[in-house]
DNA sequence: TTAAATTCATTTGTACACGAATGATACGCT
DNA sequence: AGCGTATCATTCGTGTACAAATGAATTTAA
């Protein structure tokens, strides 16, 4: 005695609503996944946290900035960002600045170390997302990305 | 002057990886993806954490378990569900009692207040879903939580 | 040019999330 | 029976995450 899914004698007026069932919902398949891109993050990156070596990543990219903006560009609000850039500071990664002409900002920038750091790590970040996105193929590998981005940015 | 991809005159020898863009990383994209429906849950179920909700709903669907077997069911560790139960316990929406023959565990279940509450919001729970799924066709979404749970399965 | 609104950094408080250690209990095996 | 191993709950420490409040500085607009 199974309940009918997708049958034919029942028709569902939208998706797949009939009853909830928490294995089913976005949230939560997308909270299980994100802990096994953390886990295999861990595995290979091992002292950096994904939030670190993200901010580190993005000061990379676009160089020095003010603490609110990297912030942004990585997706952290400014009580975050500060918290995860105290940590990097104190492992001097990075250096902290004043702004020249805002006297409001912090301008946060990458140390030596911490560009060392960085550029050594990221063929290793580049294995993370491979063998995160190993149970795909390449084909649904491109697909997967298309849909979550579009996910992502509402 | 751009970096050419996925030109012609340059054969990558897999994916898209030539430099490393953060924003490209499924591990980033999974975190924003997270991050607004994190939003979207907390706009239309205020009163209760994703991990609450999580922790009740399971309890709804199986019954009473013990502490950790719960933990497991909705993918979080033995200290992380003890603060959940904790918290829900504080509120009356679970009860814990020794188990009868195992001295080990505690069995939590759901209060009758927490029956009431968890079973007003299951509504509320799938619209959360569906404005999650929102961006993406009806085509889309049964492609994406297909490759999703494959992802997030491993 | 002041007053109002905004931005930046900071702090506080709450809530996950997980590794690691601990003590109590249960279980497998000889 | 008894010992080693595994399980259950708990605690500790660290690190996000975000709402809300605060003070200082800047920008906007009247």
């Amino acid at each position: 005695m199974t309940v009918e899914r997708d049958g034919l004698g029942m028709q569902a007026d939208n998706n797949t609503a009939d009853v909830y069932e928490l294995g089913e919902q976005v949230g939560f398949i997308l909270r299980k996944a994100n802990q096994r891109h953390l886990a295999i993050f861990a595995a290979r990156i091992s002292d950096l946290t994904p939030p670190q070596f993200a901010a580190l990543a993005k000061l990379h990219e676009v160089g020095a900035t003010s603490q609110n903006q990297l912030g942004q560009l990585v997706a952290m609000d400014a009580a975050t960002i500060k918290g995860v850039i105290d940590r990097l500071k104190a492992r001097d990664l990075v250096a902290l600045e004043p702004h020249g002409s805002d006297r409001r900002r912090l301008v946060v920038s990458l140390s030596d170390k911490g560009r060392e750091t960085i550029e050594a790590l990221l063929p290793d970040a580049l294995e993370v997302s491979e063998e995160t996105l190993a149970p795909l193929t390449q084909r649904e590998t491109a697909t997967f990305l298309r849909l979550l981005a579009k996910l992502a940015e509402g």
